[in-house]
Order: C-alpha cells, then sequence, then structure tokens
DNA sequence: GCAAAAGTGTTTCAAGTACACCCATGG
DNA sequence: CCATGGGTGTACTTGAAACACTTTTGC
C-alpha cells in the first residue's frame, strides 16, 4: 500500500473488504548474531514505534490473515505464527479513536464515522524468524522500520507494550514444553549456536553440558560429521534437528525444564 | 432477551449496541458429584446444542464482556474466567450466515444485510464452576439447558465441538501449571474430594499419597482440626486453600507434574 | 606456545513414582 | 464384627543441577 490512491481506496472502502473491529498485531521476534530482537515499524504523523499489523479480509481464514500479513512486512512465508491472546480491555481498546488526527497527520479527508476510527479488538500473534534473512518492507503509513533487542523496547503507540510483553512471556513459556529453533537457525547449526539461542531467548545462563545431553537425550538434534572451521580455533561439529521428532514434539509438547 | 419486542430490537439494532463480526463462546465446566460436566444451551428453530455466548457491547470492555454473558446464564460473578483461543479459520467461521434460515426457524424478520448474519469470530474463553450453584436462564433463544458429561458432548452447532476439545485440552493443561479447585470445591473440603476433583479433570488415577504430599509441600492447602461426619466410615479431616499461597501459585504459575 | 573456543562425565540432590497395610466409623 | 472408605511412610528410580579439565585450531 504505498501509493495515494491505493491509501485512499483503503480509508474510504476499506471496511468493504476488510473485517472492521478486529485487527491483528505481529510481535516478530528475530534472531541473528546472539541477539533477540524485536521488528518495529517507525508510523508516519503519529511519529511513534509500533507493531506491524493489519486488518483480516472478510473471507479470509483468520490464521491466513496472519500470515499474509507477516508476509507482507517481511516476505517471508510458512513461519512458525501462533496467537496468544486478544487485546480488548485496556483503556486504548475500548474507547473509539480520533479521526481529526488522522486528518491533521496524514493528510487524509476521512468521515466522522470511518470505519478506522471505530473501536478496534486486536489479536497478537507471535513470530521466530532469523532477522539476517528478512527484507524487511514499509508503505504510506510507516516511514522507517527497525530492529529492537527485546530488553530495550522503547514506549510504543497504543498499549503495544502490553502487547510485546505478554507475547515475551509467552515465548518463554513455550520453550519449556515446544522444541524451538527450526526457523532461527540454519539448517545446520552448531551445539554453541543453539545453546546461545537458547540462553538469549531465556535471558540467563545455560549449563552447556546439560543443555547438549537433555537436546541428545530428546532426539530433537543429531550430530553430523562435517564441522564449522571458525577461524583460530577448534572446529564445532555441525547438527542437525531430527525433523521427525521435532514435529513430533512440536505437535505433542515436551515436559521439562532447562 | 426473553420478550419479542427486545428481541425484535436486539436483531435490528443490535449493532448500535455490540461489535459485529465478534462473538465470545463460553465453555463452562461444571463439577459436582464426581462429574465434569459442560453447560451446554439448546437453541430454537436451530434444533441442537450449543455454547452460551454472546457479543461484547461497544465501549465494554472484552473480558468484562466474557464475565457479563457468564452472568447473564449462571447468575454467577467472579469467577476463574480465561480466553484460551479465537476461532476464525474453520468454513463455518469464514462464510457469512444465512438470513433465511433465521427467518424460517424464528419467524424475524431480516434483512440480507443484517448485522447478526455477516461472518463472526469467536473468542474461547472458559469457567470453571460448582454445577449444584448454577441456576441456568434460558431466553428468547434457547428453550432448554443441560449439563452434559465431557465425555459425553453431543455434536454441537457451528464449529463448537472444536471450541469444546481446545477448551478442554486447555483445561487439562492449565491444571499442571496453576492451581485449580477455589471456584469448584466448598470452603472446607477432605483429601478424598479434591482428589477426585483432579483425577476427574484429568481423566485419569492420581496415586492418592502422592496427591496430598504434592498439594500439601506446595502448601496449597491446610488440614484443619476438624472432620466431616460422612455416615458408617471413618471422618476424613477437612481442609481449606492456603489463600496466600493459592493466588500467588495462579500469578506466578507452578513447575511440576501430578 | 598461546589464546580462544569446543567437547566431554561424574556426582549429588530433589522429585516423581510405585506400592500395602492399618484405622475409624456406623450399622 | 464387618463393610466401607480414610489415612499414612518408605524404597526406588529418574531427571535436574553442579561442576573442571582436556582438546583443537590458527596465528
Amino acid at each position: 500500500m504505498n501509493s495515494l490512491e491505493e491509501v485512499t481506496d483503503f480509508v474510504k472502502n476499506g471496511h468493504k473488504h476488510y473485517l472492521p473491529h478486529i485487527s491483528i498485531d505481529n510481535v516478530i521476534f528475530g534472531y541473528h548474531d546472539q541477539q533477540l530482537k524485536i521488528l518495529l515499524l517507525k508510523w508516519k504523523g503519529l511519529n511513534g514505534w509500533g507493531l506491524p499489523g493489519g486488518f483480516i479480509k472478510r473471507r479470509e481464514p483468520l490464521s491466513e490473515a496472519a500470515h499474509r500479513i507477516l508476509e507482507e512486512r517481511t516476505s517471508l512465508s510458512n513461519l512458525f505464527l501462533q496467537q496468544f491472546e486478544v487485546f480488548g480491555d485496556s483503556p486504548y481498546r475500548v474507547k473509539e479513536r480520533n479521526p481529526k488526527d488522522f486528518r491533521d497527520k496524514f493528510g487524509l479527508e476521512v468521515d466522522e464515522d470511518n470505519w478506522l476510527f471505530e473501536r478496534t479488538l486486536s489479536i497478537g500473534f507471535f513470530a521466530l524468524v532469523d532477522y539476517s534473512k528478512v527484507s524487511v518492507t514499509t508503505d504510506f503509513f510507516t516511514e522507517d522500520y527497525q530492529w529492537w533487542d527485546v530488553n530495550e523496547v522503547p514506549d510504543l503507540l497504543f498499549d503495544q507494550n502490553e502487547v510485546v510483553d505478554k507475547a515475551l512471556l509467552t515465548l518463554r513459556l513455550q520453550i519449556y514444553h515446544q522444541p524451538i529453533g527450526y526457523n532461527l537457525l540454519p539448517s545446520t547449526f552448531t551445539l554453541p549456536e543453539i545453546h546461545t539461542l537458547y540462553e538469549t531467548i531465556l535471558g540467563k545462563e545455560l549449563d552447556q553440558r546439560n543443555f547438549s545431553k537433555k537436546l541428545t537425550n530428546l532426539g530433537l538434534i543429531k550430530k553430523l560429521d562435517e564441522r564449522r572451521n571458525i577461524g583460530p580455533h577448534r572446529a564445532p561439529y555441525l547438527y542437525q534437528f531430527e525433523k521427525e521428532t521435532y514435529e513430533e514434539a512440536l505437535k505433542e509438547g515436551i515436559v521439562h525444564t532447562y
């Protein structure tokens, strides 16, 4: 959505194509180089940072909408993407929005009863990606994007800090019950790499020996015969996920701690 | 909503008071006499069983709406009530509904574009109650109610079997991480009572000695000096929940299995 | 040979699981 | 005294946690 015509049509006629009153907010966790980050977009006019989000098409399945919205921004499909909560309690989520702001800030003429300004609940989804593989797209409403460290998320628009906090909490809870890493690591990776990934997501240290025992005992990863050459140090072995065990664990859940 | 005037107004003008496109479905688990049941309503016209549900008022916080809808049916307030998933993927949740059916079945005249017939996502909530304390209310659309054993839920309207299945799954998962029982048991109860409650919810046997050790070690319940007189058998001791520990565990979660 | 990172095993402790007998009560 | 249900303790097994030294590599 880049041209003025497209945007005007979206604002004026969007309610014919999208469901009003419900939006999707995606919390996109990106991992790379031992850092866990979140994708934020800088909104024009509003002059603040917010989550990539969007609306559900009138005949579009919910999860398809979440994937489409994610793909529009990141060009990535087939990701692990999960709904975690509907936000509809905070003061912002109860009141109507203000069309005057919109007119001033975007220079678009809108009616008082435009669909965008009615009360809108938001369904939170989160996804995990390797952010070095992501090329982010901005549009008419957004002028910039940035990956922010999860520990340094700025004040966000609306109630979106709450959304991010809840997503992070859910992710950390989930890591105890489901395998994570398939979308975040290259197809072959080393033990130190996946070890650091888990430490980064959980925000705490994990004993390296116990950690590798755990993953190996669960049968989630298997050692290959190759090693990776990493400069002046001992070459680490490469591993890869055991696809079947991994999928199984995703479905059935794991009962354990790390 | 009982009189014809009220109903007609709801159908015609409901969209002015409620948010269209989103509804709430409550899965109300009721426990009593060693049985875990679910509250279902029999719909007039549609001639099938379904969940008690409703719409969100335009300025009403989401969780308040869920509580209101629950209270309208059960007269119970302040219950443990939790959202667990938004349903928006199944074929029923994608297509529009059919106003012809409605006219035929309820004898109400409605326009093609009436708000009730647009596509509607549903937010699933579940609650836990002692069903002997519940007096259920029906209305214009519902002619009967019944508590159904969770293992004998009939074919439900729309996609609601999926909703019930997911609620039960969530409840069973949750019982491993949160204390349950405060809303389901009298203020004082015996060990066999809470033991059976957990067995019933999980649908499997739990060793009685290990179970009581667990709850006591976690500090969730405390033994009183009284006993309950239960006919021709040894009188069991009464217990009650440790309010502080219980609330703490609700907030923080428990890491354990049973 | 040295700096930097990888790899590897054992012990300890806590928690979960399995298991069976005696006790109390009312009829 | 007997039928029914309540109450209690111990041994075993499993998994989590703590912990340090040797190996490899390129410079």
